[in-house]
DNA sequence: GTTGCCAGAAGTGTATACACTATCGTTTAC
DNA sequence: GTAAACGATAGTGTATACACTTCTGGCAAC
């Protein structure tokens, strides 16, 4: 993993919220969310893929960009390196997270004890509408893959569980499953997944036809694989840490 | 629920980690951890029970307290807001969460799902010395219940599933189910839980055993019963924020 | 030519300053 | 007597200041 380090430039500026109005006078008042754009913005940079692993975030040039004082910043990446998607070194910065071979793997088990428990009560309770829903969804799933949006199917394919997860009607849930896929979207940037979306699509549409039948037991299965598909897809042997075989590459 | 707001001296003041050096001179250097201590003992303060639902947690009380500037003291309530053991209002300050009937029901949800596919996983992996420490810290847990050592025991309770958690090797479903636990425990405090201690413990023991005899499909169900138990003898009734029955005990 | 060291620059860690908001007690009008 | 309005006080939200650490580049010694 080269160690290069793109400069951040490639944040969306912000849509710098209030154009005109709030000059210095009201400087104590804030949009409420001053804070949680940057979160958002670094995240959804980091998710689709903008930022690299290993990226130096430098508080001051994004209190530039953001037109905030590093108070703010500070808060903001705290927020970020609690969900692990930065790590802070100590007097030396905040960087974009780096996840360890151990800890994807930890990530991914987590994810279809989960998601498996999920599908499960899912199956009881699910509606005809909720399965129209996912239908829907994984119509717009294909049409991404179609017109060979990349972003957009990424993100897409992320929203199927995120999705499955708020017909249970559980909101601790549904925000716990969130963070651990923004982390999967990084796990997988780090280790080039080689999974195809076409695979990932087709594996969504049996979960939903599973689900449609209320086949609890092939539901659960179907999710179960389709975790370790993605999983075994990933570049992640256990020699990976090894710096040798690396090095001879280049 | 009376809104009472005991004042906040009931944090163990810190044990003031350096006593003599350090003075003014260097400053700048930290402990490298004052945020996470004070982080720490809030919400060892909550979930043993010192700090009240609904305490309000100004924030030059605590800096005071702890001789840091507010700026750490904010640094440590955001995290602890993130934790959902405390909620901040904006300009009006941050308060001990109060969590509601809905989420208490979704966190024991959440822990159902995630420690019965838990607990399912261990009975192919559990070794015989692990049993050993599972018996070991029951044996603990009897101990403290003898003594009616109220906090310890309670502590001790809530630490059974984290050790399970940490027998699968996996540090990330370790600190998770960590951080429903203490929102467990400030649940249980909010909505006075009936159930025994003995209760848990006689329930904590028949997993175990099921553990020890990799009888999957009994520790799974034990696990579910134990925290459907937990859940229903708390006081959550669909009623609870209706507050006409609550005054009329008055 | 290479290595070690030192000075300046850049960046983080904490404290403090200041502006604004909420709260509470008092006063005043009705 | 009650209720609304106002002012003082306390507390939060953000910015800035300053101390210290890390990094970088160049210079000197070998």
């Amino acid at each position: 993993m080269p160690r290069s380090r793109p400069n951040l430039k490639v944040i969306s500026a912000p849509p710098a919220p209030k154009p005109a109005s709030r000059r210095k006078a009201s400087a104590g008042v804030a949009p409420a969310g001053a804070t949680q754009r940057i979160v958002e913005s670094i995240t959804e940079a980091i998710v689709a893929r903008r930022l690299m692993p290993g990226t130096k975030l430098a508080e001051q040039k994004i209190a530039d960009i953001f037109k905030v004082s590093r108070t703010l910043v500070r808060q903001a990446l705290n927020q970020l390196s609690r969900d692990r998607l930065v790590t802070l070194e100590a007097a030396r910065g905040a960087f974009v997270a780096m996840p360890s071979v151990e800890e994807a793997h930890q990530v991914f088990e987590l994810r279809q004890m989960i998601e498996a428990a999920m599908v499960k009560r899912l199956c009881s309770v699910v509606t005809d509408a909720q399965v129209a829903e996912l239908r829907a969804h994984l119509a717009a799933e294909q049409a991404a893959i179609a017109r060979t949006d990349v972003p957009g199917r990424t993100r897409l394919l992320a929203d199927f569980h995120v999705v499955l997860a708020r017909m249970l009607g559980n909101q601790v849930l549904a925000q716990l499953l969130g963070d651990l896929l923004s982390r999967s979207s990084l796990i997988s940037l780090m280790y080039q997944s080689t999974h195809s979306a076409e695979a990932s699509l087709a594996e969504h549409v049996a979960i939903v036809d599973a689900l449609e039948r209320r086949d609890v037991r092939a539901a659960v299965r179907l999710t179960e694989d389709h975790l370790d598909h993605v999983e075994s897809n990933l570049r992640l042997d256990p020699r990976s840490p090894d710096l040798a075989q690396i090095l001879a590459c280049a």
